[in-house]
RNA sequence: UGGGGUGUCGCCAAGCGGUAAGGCACGGGACUUUGACUCCCGCAUUCGUAGGUUCGAAUCCUGCCACCCCAGCCA
């Protein structure tokens, strides 16, 4: 994996090189991941886990898990033990420690009594709407609420009565005053505490007022002693809020400082949390870990390596600029990867028979296969050879067009690892579609002997009818039919209410009718023995056809393979424009 | 017509006044008992745009254009 030190730099670590040279905290990184618990990670996540993690690493500094669960009715315990799982399977680990933001419940109460003590703060009266009504327009400056002069003791009186649960949901909250007119809307007067009579995951009952985001990341950053504090773009607006809140509670250390970043989107990928509770629910996928799924549950079971997702997270670079990452960069970092590490097998997803007629009946061959081709210390296995196998359908064709180097009547083809083959008849059904080939095997072509010397333009993968396994191989696909998946990355919520309301995006409402019908399908084959021996998780090259992760669907003797990529296939491309073409 | 950001090859992205890195994709070729891998070669006279400063600008200045974020008691 990535050694943090040799990684080329990026803005944000130009920034620290700078803090550091200035002396800055005493020459101290410490950074923070902060996720909310309220759903499954996605890929998109894995950007924010990386950066802050490698800053970390980078400076031999340390980066603190934090679970920010200020909001209790969005969040459970179900999704901090999944996340935690999710950034140990990437390979890190929270080397400044675990936290929750609830922990700091009690402080925050504190210091917002003495925001209030000091005149920072106030409780208002105000509804919903008149908030919303008052707070002015992007062009418009807002109006001070009629609460907005109360006396400290008044303010004092009312929030520790909001905190003892004497007022309903809504009818009280604890605003900073700052300054209504202010050109950045998140400092006009912004709401700090509400009420909120729902149980929290952690704290229980114990609460009914509940910090807002801006007022509780800045504590807990400043708690925790965070250097920097790393976050995507839609934040930046809120940095004055944050260093506000950082100065007016009173931490007199060198405040954290926030840095911003680009957010992860990626072609041919749903983001929208909105849209992928819709498939688990809707049923169009197994589950959150479905092999479909962008989530890291989903990445991890379809087959792909932390190592890919990292040097993918790599490769895409650290900027500020909103950019849309290529799905096809992934692969081919999960291919860089497999295909250095993963142990060569054979298997034929769709077979077709073919005896060779030449061959005794009932003898049997072992051969000795190389299980990499660069990797000799992965060793060697042992395949059987005989009378019956079955190659891919696709391998044969009655009528082949040029440059078709496969079998096809009359036509010859290397056997990986064993011999020469010679199609001499095709047997056919009703319709004229090939279900068996006859051929006859060259007896001095064996792999390794003289007469291997002989080349011939194809070689095959197959398998042994007599003992293959049969094997479940399920493929994917892109789950929208188009590819403009990425107009469906993370929304905020409001996007999602209004939208909701009204749908005014018609490609958006009929996302459903987006589906691509054919992004799973299975495929009944046959592999070499040895997979039968193979564990859940095993990941293994499957020759000619692609790479395969073994599915915890998989029952003893009838495994089931996930199709994590394809292998590149310049020949089907080739084939493809050749059509098109005529 | 408020404020905050961003604009360099199809997609990312270096570059920080000295004359456009790299990756992916794409095209061509070599090699090949995986049409995979690997290996060569090609791929921005130009940096949103119009001016200006300078011997010299993607880098500095000015105007303009485009896109993103902000009017949650979400994070």
């Amino acid at each position: 994996m990535q050694d943090a030190k040799t990684m080329r730099t990026n803005f944000i670590w130009d920034i620290v090189d700078t803090d550091l040279s200035n002396g800055k905290n005493g020459g101290r990184v410490q950074t923070r991941f902060p996720p909310e618990p309220n759903g499954y990670f996605h890929i998109g996540h894995c950007k924010a886990i990386c950066i802050n993690f490698l800053t970390a690493q980078r400076y031999d500094g340390l980066c603190n898990l934090r679970f920010d669960d200020t909001n209790p009715s969005k969040e459970s315990e179900e999704y901090v033990r999944a996340i935690m799982e999710d950034i140990r399977w990437l390979g890190f680990e929270w080397t400044g420690g675990l936290y929750y933001a609830s922990d700091y419940f009690p402080t925050m109460y504190e210091l917002a009594l003495k925001l209030i003590r000091e005149g920072n703060a106030y409780v208002c009266d105000l509804t919903h709407e008149q908030i919303r009504a008052t707070r002015g327009t992007l062009t418009e400056p807002g109006s001070n609420s009629p609460y907005r002069e109360r006396s400290v003791e008044e303010n004092l009186d009312l929030f520790q009565r909001m905190k003892a649960g004497e007022f309903a949901d809504g009818t009280r909250v604890l605003r900073a005053k700052i300054d209504m007119s202010s050109p950045n809307m998140n400092m006009r007067d912004p709401v700090i505490y509400r009420i909120v009579h729902v149980a929290h995951h952690r704290t229980g009952d114990a609460w009914c007022i509940y910090p807002m985001y801006d007022y509780a990341h800045s504590i807990e950053d400043a708690l925790e002693r965070i250097t920097h504090s790393l976050c995507s773009l839609e934040f930046e607006n809120h940095r004055p809020l944050y260093d506000w809140v950082v100065e007016k509670c009173g931490f007199t250390q060198e405040p954290p400082r926030q840095i911003e970043f680009a957010r992860l989107n990626m072609t041919r990928t749903i983001m929208s949390k909105r849209y992928l509770r819709q498939l688990v629910e809707g049923g169009h996928v197994a589950g959150w870990d479905d092999p479909r799924m962008p989530t890291i549950a989903g990445m991890r079971r379809r087959g792909y390596t932390p190592a890919a997702i990292r040097d993918f997270v790599d490769r895409i670079g650290m900027s500020k600029a909103d950019s849309v990452a290529d799905f096809g960069l992934l692969e081919h970092c999960v291919r860089e990867d497999l295909g250095n590490t993963a142990a060569r097998a054979m298997a034929v997803l769709r077979p077709i028979k073919v005896v060779l007629t030449n061959w005794p009946e009932g003898q049997v061959e072992t051969l000795t296969l190389e299980n990499h081709p660069d990797h000799p210390e992965l060793g060697e296995r042992q395949v059987t050879f005989g009378r019956e196998l079955y190659i891919e359908q696709e391998d044969f064709m009655l009528d082949p067009p040029k440059k078709f180097f496969r079998l096809f009547p009359g036509g010859e083809v290397r056997l990986k690892g064993a011999y020469i083959i010679k199609c001499e008849k095709a047997i056919v059904d009703p319709q004229g579609n090939p279900i068996e080939l006859r051929c006859t095997v060259d007896l001095d072509s064996k792999s390794g002997c003289e007469g291997a010397a002989r080349k011939v333009k194809g070689t095959l993968h197959w398998v042994h009818a007599a003992d293959a396994v049969p094997v479940e191989a399920r493929l994917y696909e892109p789950l929208l039919k188009d590819e403009n998946a990425e107009e469906l990355g993370e929304e905020n919520e409001a996007a999602e209410a209004a939208e909701s309301l009204a749908p005014a995006h018609h490609d958006k409402k009929d996302f459903i009718s987006r589906l691509n019908p054919e992004s799973l399908s299975v495929a009944h084959g046959y592999a070499e023995p040895a997979l039968a021996q193979a564990n859940p998780g095993d990941r293994f090259q499957f020759l000619r056809v692609g790479y395969f992760t073994m599915d915890a669907d998989s029952m003893p003797g009838a495994p089931v393979f996930n199709r994590t990529v394809s292998l590149k296939d310049s020949w089907s491309k080739m084939a493809g424009q050749e059509a098109a073409g005529r």
